[in-house]
DNA sequence: TCTCATTGTTTCATTATGAATCAATAGTAT
DNA sequence: ATACTATTGATTCATAATGAAACAATGAGA
C-alpha cells in the first residue's frame, strides 16, 4: 500500500472515530549523559523533525489522549504530564498536506494542545509510527530543524518547565531510581542552562528534605564515590502540593 | 422568536464558520474595593452562573477569538491575556442541551481553552448577551454556584495568577493608572489570600523599581494622604521578560 | 602508600526577610 | 488654633537564606 493511500485510510478513520480540530503534541523530556533531551521523530522523505502528537478520539479525555500518545512512542507509563500551551493559530500545519484533498483529516485547521512529559530516558525505547523513519532523542540546545511551529512549542514548554522548577521539585520523573548528588546538580542546571555552586545545592536540597540516602555508595567511577539517594514519594509530593517553595 | 429557535438558528450560523470542537472560556478577573472579582453571566431562567465564552470562528486565532469574547462583554481591548488550561474531559457540556437534536452546535464534545483576563474594573462595562439576563462582576471568594466545569475552570485560572504573582509583577493591567501603594499591597494580599507585612511589601516593591511617584499625594480621605504611584512601563516589562523574580 | 580529583559538609560574609518601631501628616474633635 | 488619631512612609534590628569559599573525606590509580 502506497503511503498516500495509508494517509487517506486513516483519514477516514480520524473522521469517524476522532475529535475535529483538536489535536495534541508532546515534547517529552528525558535527561542521559548531563544532557536534556526531547523525543522527535523525522517522517520519511523529510528533513526535518516533529513532536509525537495525534488526535484525541471521542471516548477520550484529553489527558487520556496524551497518555496513549505518549505510550505509543516511548513504551512509557504513569508518566508526568503537564498541559503547558495552547497553539491555535491559523496555518500551524494545513499547508503541509498542500498535496491532498481538501477533504483530508489531516488537512484541516487544528488547534493543539501542548503537554510536557518528563521520563526516565533510560527505561524508554522509543518507537517509530508507521510515517517515521526515526526516532530518537535529541538535545535541546541542539534542537534540529522543525516543522511546522514545533520548535515553538518545544521552547514554550521548556520556559514552562523551568517555571515549575523554579517552585516545585523536578526529578522524580527524569532520574532513575537511584541517583547521586551531583547527578541530580546535573539535572537542574541543564534545565535551568546555567551552573549552581555545589555546596548551596546540596544545602537546599537537604532543607527541601526530600531525599533518602541510601546505605552504599556508587562505586567503580574515579575518585570519591558518590552517595546514592532515593526521592522520598511522601515528602516530593508534598512539596509538589505546596504552591511556593 | 423563541429562545429554542435562536439557538437553533445560530447552531446553522457555528456549523458553518466555527471550528468543531473548540470553544473558549475567558476567565476576567477585576479588582475593586479590596475585592478580586470574576465577570460572569447568568443565562437566563437559570439559577447558576457561567464565564464568558465562545467559540472559535475559522478566519481567526485563538487569542484573537478570546479578544473577541472579552470585548463583547466587557467592551474592554488590549487587555492582558493569558492562556492558562485546557479543559478536555468528556461529558462537560454536551448534558446541558440534552432537550436538543443531537445536531445542534452546542450539544457536540468541546475541548475548551482556558484563557484568564486581567482589567481594570473601573474602566469596563460589563454586558449581557442574548441569552443572559445578568452579567455581573462576582468576588472570587464567594463564587455562587456555577454551570457544567466553570466553576473548576475558575480555580485554576487563580491558581495560575498566584503563580504568576510569585515570580512575575502584576498590577498594570488590575490598577487604574495612578494608584496608593496601601492599594497596590492590598491587591497583592487579595490575589494571595493572605495578609502581607506593609513595611516590608513597600520596601520589596520599591526594589524592583517599578513604580514612579507623582508629585500629588491622594487627598481627602481621612488621616495621612498616601502617596500617588503609576507603573514605570519600561521598567515593569523588563521585569515581566525576566522568568524569575 | 601517596596523589588527585571528586564528593560531603561546614564556615563566613553578604543579602533578603519578618517584625517592630519611629516619623510624618491630613483630617477630626475640641 | 491646637491637640489627637488613624494611617502612611521609612527605617531599624534580629533572624533566615544565599553566595562563595574552604576544609574534610574518600576511592581509584600511580
Amino acid at each position: 500500500m502506497k503511503k498516500d493511500d495509508r494517509i487517506i485510510e486513516l483519514s477516514k478513520i480520524f473522521w469517524e472515530k476522532a475529535v475535529p480540530s483538536v489535536s495534541i503534541d508532546c515534547v517529552v523530556f528525558g535527561f542521559h549523559n548531563d544532557s536534556l533531551n526531547v523525543l522527535l521523530l523525522r517522517m520519511k522523505g523529510e528533513e526535518a523533525w516533529m513532536l509525537p502528537g495525534g488526535y484525541l478520539f471521542k471516548d477520550e479525555s484529553m489527558e487520556d489522549a496524551a497518555r496513549r500518545i505518549l505510550y505509543e512512542r516511548s513504551g512509557a507509563e504513569r508518566i508526568f504530564l503537564h498541559a503547558f500551551g495552547i497553539f491555535g493559530g491559523l496555518n500551524r500545519s494545513e499547508s503541509f498536506f498542500d498535496a491532498y484533498d481538501d477533504t483530508l483529516w489531516h488537512k484541516q485547521r487544528f488547534v493543539t494542545a501542548g503537554y510536557y512529559a518528563l521520563v526516565d530516558q533510560t527505561a524508554v525505547t522509543p518507537a517509530i509510527d508507521e510515517f517515521s523513519d526515526r526516532c530518537e532523542w535529541l538535545p535541546v540546545d541542539q534542537l534540529p530543524a522543525m516543522l511546522m511551529d514545533h520548535g515553538l512549542i518545544v521552547q514554550t514548554a521548556l520556559t514552562s518547565l523551568r517555571e515549575q522548577l523554579s517552585h516545585k521539585p523536578i526529578g522524580y520523573n527524569l532520574l532513575p531510581e537511584t541517583f547521586t548528588m551531583p547527578e541530580l546538580q546535573s539535572l537542574y542546571e541543564t534545565i535551568l542552562g546555567e551552573q549552581l555552586n555545589r555546596g548551596n545545592f546540596y544545602r537546599k536540597i537537604m532543607r527541601y528534605n526530600i531525599l533518602i540516602k541510601l546505605d552504599e555508595p556508587r562505586k567503580g567511577g574515579a575518585h570519591k564515590a558518590p552517595n546514592l539517594y532515593r526521592f522520598d514519594e511522601e515528602q516530593y509530593k508534598k512539596a509538589l502540593s505546596q504552591v511556593y517553595w
